[in-house]
Formats: structure tokens, sequence, C-alpha cells
DNA sequence: CGAGCATTTGACACGTTTCAATCTCTGTGG
DNA sequence: CCACAGAGATTGAAACGTGTCAAATGCTCG
């Protein structure tokens, strides 16, 4: 897999805009992406240069720290996820971090803020992946609110899994996970000990299998069902996508909808 | 206060875009808002017909229906706040409830997503709009992960107030609030029960009072102090208010920003 | 071979839920 | 004008899920 320009890889899958064509005045849209190593800090709570943040391949996360030390995991951006919106005066709020080896693409605020002034399709497209990026964190709320750790961990599990085949990096059988049991907890809103005896009462009941860095799916029918699993909060819901009609072509997937 | 067009309510507080000045041809932002009466289902999950929702004033919910019976209340939008993004061939995935009296702006899924591609502005001003709403989603989901019943529900009473006092219905003192127990307990992933025992110790340790509908905070230091609240995630952080440079007048605000 | 980190397991404590009942208010019809 | 119904709020007691504390195990890398 060769490397991408930004705006290749907003055009392939799993964003697949239509954008980008005739904007040859748009310069960040030529550059590659920045990798990092494992652990590596990309932007921290508190900077002030803001930068807008696409995943082009791995996996992170975006953490909010708290006073007492807690860390809670926000999301772990995944490839083609957005973060982070240009800010003026202040820095982010958050933390973003490599969990894995990953390839970002950093676009700075400024440039990109004149760049939507002259490009509309620029500014729809960046709502749209913002409003799925919000759209799970909604059902994540949804989850740690309102569904037992069990459910919520098979949940997140399913999720991971969804969003990683869009990207071509898992199968109907399992994928291969970079999170620690620790991480887990932060995402969950448990704590480590109890991600771990959960992590072993699906593997008990013979729902998934997440060992060493790998995860199993071993009856994906039964853990959607004990789970509550739709897929439908996921998609990539472009607006500027279809230039003609309300008739769009999603790739075989569910009936239901990305919104807010 | 008369009633306003959405291009006047974008230009005026707490929005403030500069968006919508020489955009004559964009119908929608001349139209008035539509009126809901308590309980009243603005947008019910499934709907099938997208549109996006501005909310001109009063309270409303939107939330995520669980196959059990539960609900999952994910915010209470008010002045200011935005929500749902067109989509084409599903429906909302939430329901959007009014909770008092509510204006909201309805605009078409289609006009909107046509109105993007000859007004960059537009796009920049949803986008911005939107990631306030993560953000907002974002401290929720850490709220609910990382502090007890007792910090959590200080922490959005006192959001609920920082964010009302951005459209002026909300005083150091106090305001009012529609939200009975149980929408509160929905909101906070807590049971009706516990958030009658948490307010009831939230008045003994003399930091506010919630009775018959009315907020009064006592003393809002120390709750500030309890619940860890920091406003700087409220920010409306606008990409296309400035025309100039960086530099970009907040109104006696904290330092901190607004970030995905 | 030992250091350090992630995982695993057990026992116990505690916060929150569940179940059950009572109470208060507000609006309504007799 | 009072009785009543229904929704919301309040309180108590007991059950349960998850956190906390403590310790051992396994793994990887120098």
């Amino acid at each position: 897999m060769a490397e991408q320009t930004l705006r290749q890889f907003l055009q392939s899958a799993p964003i697949g805009s239509a954008f980008g064509g005739d904007d040859g005045d748009v310069d960040f849209l030529d550059t590659l992406p920045r990798f990092y190593s494992p652990s590596a800090v990309i932007s921290r709570q508190g900077d002030t240069n803001s930068r807008i943040f696409i995943v082009a391949s791995g996996w992170a996360s975006i953490a909010r720290h708290l006073p007492n030390g807690n860390r809670q995991i926000i999301d772990t951006p995944l490839k083609g996820d957005v973060l982070g919106m240009p800010s003026s005066d202040g820095g982010s709020i958050n933390s973003l971090v490599a969990v894995s080896e990953v390839s970002v693409f950093e676009v700075p605020g400024l440039p990109f803020a004149k760049a939507l002034d002259h490009h509309p399709a620029l500014g729809a497209l960046f709502a749209s992946m913002i409003a799925r990026q919000h759209s799970i964190a909604a059902e994540r709320l949804t989850s740690v609110c309102r569904r037992s750790a069990l459910e919520r961990t098979a949940h997140f599990l399913l999720e991971l899994g969804e969003r990683l085949s869009a990207g071509g990096t898992s199968t109907q059988l399992g994928y291969d996970c970079p999170l620690t049991q620790h991480d887990l907890a932060d995402v969950l809103g448990l704590t480590q000990i109890h991600v771990n005896r959960t992590l072993r009462e699906l593997r008990e009941r013979e729902m998934v299998s997440f060992r060493s860095g790998s995860v199993e799916f071993i009856n994906r029918q039964k853990m959607t069902r004990l789970a509550g699993f739709d897929k439908g909060y996921l998609q990539y819901n472009l607006l500027n996508a279809p230039k003609k009609s309300g008739i769009q072509k999603l790739p075989h997937t569910s009936t239901r909808q990305t919104i807010l």
C-alpha cells in the first residue's frame, strides 16, 4: 500500500467523498500523513497551535484528563476518523496519543479555515465527518449509562470490528487490537480489573476471545444480541456525496442511518 | 422579543456568526421557528424525512431508545443548539422531544445540502456547531464514567447554567429548569430515586437547591470545585468568525477552548 | 536473570439499583 | 367546594454490580 495524499485518502474508502478533484489551490490536500510510534503524543491537552487530524492508518486515542489523575478515553480514532477543530486562543481540551503505529494527516487550522471560504464541499465534508464522530460518542454514552459491563464490552468490541472492516483491517472472524485492558477500562468506564473479569466471561460464554492483542469472534450473533448492537450509528453519511438526488448508494450496509 | 428569522438568529447571541448577510438566495434562512408544546415529538426515532433542527428557545431532549424500553437522553438542546444531519435512505436514530415550550428552526435536508454547495461559510458554521455538541457529549461521557452521582449531578446543573446564560435565561443565582428527576436520571445514567437522594444531598451540603422547576445556586464555588467543572468545553468556536487573523475575541470566559 | 508492565485471581467494601410504600401537588369532575 | 386521580417526589430496606485492596503470575526486553 503506497502512501496516499490527503486528497486521495478522502476520495477512497472508507470516506469516499467526491471532494477534491478540482481544488488544485488547496495545498494541504496534497500532503502526506505523518507517522507516530506507540504512545507518542500527537497533540497534548493544552496545546496552543490548532490542527485538524485525520487518521490514515493505525490506532490512536483521544482522552480527557481529570484533575484527580484519571483519564477518560473519549474514543479510539481509526482509519478515516477526524478530530480536532481549530481553536484560536486556547489549546485543545483533549490529548491525542498513538496506541499502535499510526499515520495521521495534520491540517493546520488557519489554512483549513481559509480553504473553507472557497470550497463549499470541504465544510460539508467535515461537518459530516464530525457528525459521525458525534454519533459514535452518543452511542458510547448510551452504552455506558444503560448497558452492563458485559453488554458494554461486547458492544465496543463489535463496534471496533465494524469500524475496522470499513478500512479493511477486520474480518467476520476478528481483528488485531492493540488496546490494553487498562485502555479498554478507560474507554468503557470500568476498572482494568473488571474488564479482565468481563473478558473472561465473554470467553466462557463463547462469544469473543480477546487475548494477546487479538479479538476473535466465537459467536457473533449471540454477542450482537447480548449487546443490542445495531451498526446504524456508524454509517458515513456525506452531505455532499450525491450531486444529483436524494438517493445515495451505500456499500452493503444496514438500513439505519447516521445522525447527530 | 419579536420573532426572528433563522438568518437573524444565527447572527445574534449566542451563536453570533458573520454568516448570512449577502446570501439572499438561501430561502430557509428567512423562515421563522416552529413551536411545540411540552412532550410534543419533534422528530421520532425512525423518521424518514431528514431535517436539521436549531433550537430557538425553550428546552428539548434528544434520546436514543433501547430495545428493553430504557431511554438514554443524549442531551437537552437549548437555545442555539443544532441537531440532526440529513440522511438519505434511513431515518433519524434519535428522538427529539419538547420538554418545555420550544421553538425550533427546521431546515429540510435537501435544500440545506444544496445551499452548502454555494455558501462555504454555511458548512463551516455547521461544522463548528456540531463540534460543540460533540464536545458537550464528550464531557458528559467523562462525567458519567469518572464522576460520582453527586459530582455528576452538580456538573450537569452547572453546565446547564452556563449554557443557558449564553442565551440569557440564567443568572449567577440560578435558572428555571423544566426537567423532571426522571429526565435528569436519563441524562446522567442514574435512577430517578438516586437522583432524588443526590439532589437532597446537594441541598444539605448547601451547594444547589433544585425544587419545583427552579435551580438555585447556594454556593457555586464549592459546587464547581466538587464537580471539577471547567466551562472551557462549552465555548462556541466558530471557524469562520474572524475574517482577519487568528486572534478572536471571546466574551469574558475562561482560557480553555472547545475542541472535538 | 531480573525489571517492568500487562494480566489474572480472591476477598471484601461501597455506591447505586431495586422493590415497595407513602406523600405532595395539581387539575378535574361530581 | 370537595373527592379523586395521576404524575412527580420522597423515604426505607435489602440486593447486586462494580470498585478497591492485595498478591501472584506471565511475558518481554535488556
